[in-house]
DNA sequence: GCATCTGCCTAATAGCTTTAGGCAAATAGA
DNA sequence: TCTATTTGCCTAAAGCTATTAGGCAGATGC
C-alpha cells in the first residue's frame, strides 16, 4: 500500500486549513483522514488524540500571529505600533477564523508554557514603551489591550457589528484612537 | 411507565446547569437524558435537536444577564452605572461559566431577533447617557464597552490572568476607572 | 367509561473516537 | 544486495453521541 506521508506537521497544517473552512469546533480526526485519503486509525500514530490535534493547531495559530505581530512592530512605536499590532489580530481573525478560534483553545499548562503566549505578552509590553506607564498600571493596560483586541475581534467575527451602522472598520479605527488617547492619559490611582 | 415530566423549560434549565458544571461544549442530549432518568429519544419530543437545545440555553443566559443588568442600572448613573453593569457581566460569567459561554453561542437570525440581545444594547446606551457622546461616537463606545467586557471576562475565564500579579480584581477595577475616564474625554475625530 | 392524545419507550441507522493487532513498505546493517 | 527491524497504514471492534420511526400506556377530554 502506498504511504500517504503523514506527519504531525502536515496533519496540523491540514487541520488548520480545515478549521478555517468549517470552523475549529468542526475539526475532526475523521474528516482529516478523509482529506488525506487514509483510514481514521492511521492518524493515531502521528497524533495522540483529538485534543492533541487541536492543541497543535492552537500552537500553530499562536506562532503565526506572534510572527505577524513581530513583523508589524518592527520599526514602529507609539500609536503607530499600537494600530499595526491591533490590525494583526483583527486581520488574522478575518483571514483565518478557524485558526483564530483555535488560538483561544484552552491549553493545558505544559502546552501553554511551550506556546507563543509569552511572545504575545512581550509584544504588548513593547507597545507600551511608547507610553509612560509604570507597574502595576502597565499590567492593567496589557490586560485591557488584550481584552479589547480579543473582545472586538470575537464580537465582529460573530457578526455583532455587521447589521448596523457605522461600518465596523470605522469603529475599529476610532477605538484604536481612543485606546491611544487613554494610554497617553492613563488615570493613576 | 411513570412520566418524568419533561418540558422545554425544564430541559433548558437542566441544560444550563449542566453547562455550568461541565462546560457548554460538553452539553449533550444524552447526558441530559441520563440526568432525567429517561431515554435519549424521549427528549426529541420536547426539543428539535441538539442545536435547538443549545439555542434555548443561550437565550436563557441572555435573559438572565439582561435581567441582572437592568436591576444593576436601576437608580444608578455615570461611573456608578458603568461599574455596576460591568460587574454584572463578570460576576455572571464567574457564577455561571457554562451559561456565559452559551450566551456567546452563534444564534441564527430568528433566534437572535427573539433574544435579549437588544436589551443589552439598550442598556449600554443607557449607561452612555451619563457621558456626553453624540453619534456615531456613541456606537463606537458601545462597541468598545462590549469588547472590553466580553474580552476581559473571556480571558479571565480562560485563566489568562490567574498566574501573574496583580490580582485580576484589581485590574478589573482599574480598567473600569480607565473606561470611565476615556468616556468622559472621548477623542472626537 | 371510552376515545384520543401525548409522553416515553424500543429499535435502528449513522458518524466520530480510540485501542489492539497485523501486514507490508521503507530503512539500516552486514 | 540481502536481511532484519522499524514504522506507516490497515482491519476490526467497542463505545459514545445524534437523530428518526414506530409502538404502548398513562393522562386527558367528552
Amino acid at each position: 500500500m502506498a504511504r500517504a506521508g503523514l506527519t504531525k506537521e502536515r496533519l496540523t497544517r491540514a487541520g488548520a486549513e480545515l478549521a478555517d473552512e468549517v470552523g475549529f469546533e468542526q475539526v475532526t480526526v475523521s474528516e482529516l483522514a478523509r482529506r488525506f485519503g487514509v483510514k481514521v486509525a492511521s492518524l493515531y500514530s502521528h497524533v495522540k488524540n483529538s485534543h492533541d490535534l487541536k492543541t497543535r493547531i492552537a500552537l500553530l495559530a499562536l506562532e503565526e500571529m506572534a510572527d505577524r505581530g513581530a513583523a508589524a512592530l518592527a520599526g514602529r512605536a507609539g500609536k503607530d505600533a499600537l494600530a499595526a499590532f491591533a490590525d494583526v489580530y483583527r486581520d488574522y481573525a478575518r483571514e483565518h477564523p478557524g485558526r483564530y478560534t483555535a488560538a483561544r483553545f484552552r491549553l493545558d499548562p505544559e502546552a501553554a508554557a511551550a506556546s507563543a503566549g509569552a511572545r504575545h505578552a512581550q509584544m504588548m509590553r513593547a507597545i507600551l514603551r511608547g507610553y509612560d506607564l509604570a507597574e502595576p498600571d502597565q499590567t492593567h493596560a496589557v490586560r485591557l489591550l488584550g481584552s479589547v483586541f480579543h473582545g472586538y475581534v470575537s464580537l465582529e467575527t460573530a457578526g455583532s457589528f455587521s447589521h448596523s451602522a457605522p461600518d465596523s472598520q470605522e469603529s475599529w479605527s476610532r477605538i484604536v484612537d481612543a485606546l491611544d488617547a487613554l494610554l497617553r492619559t492613563w488615570p493613576t490611582a
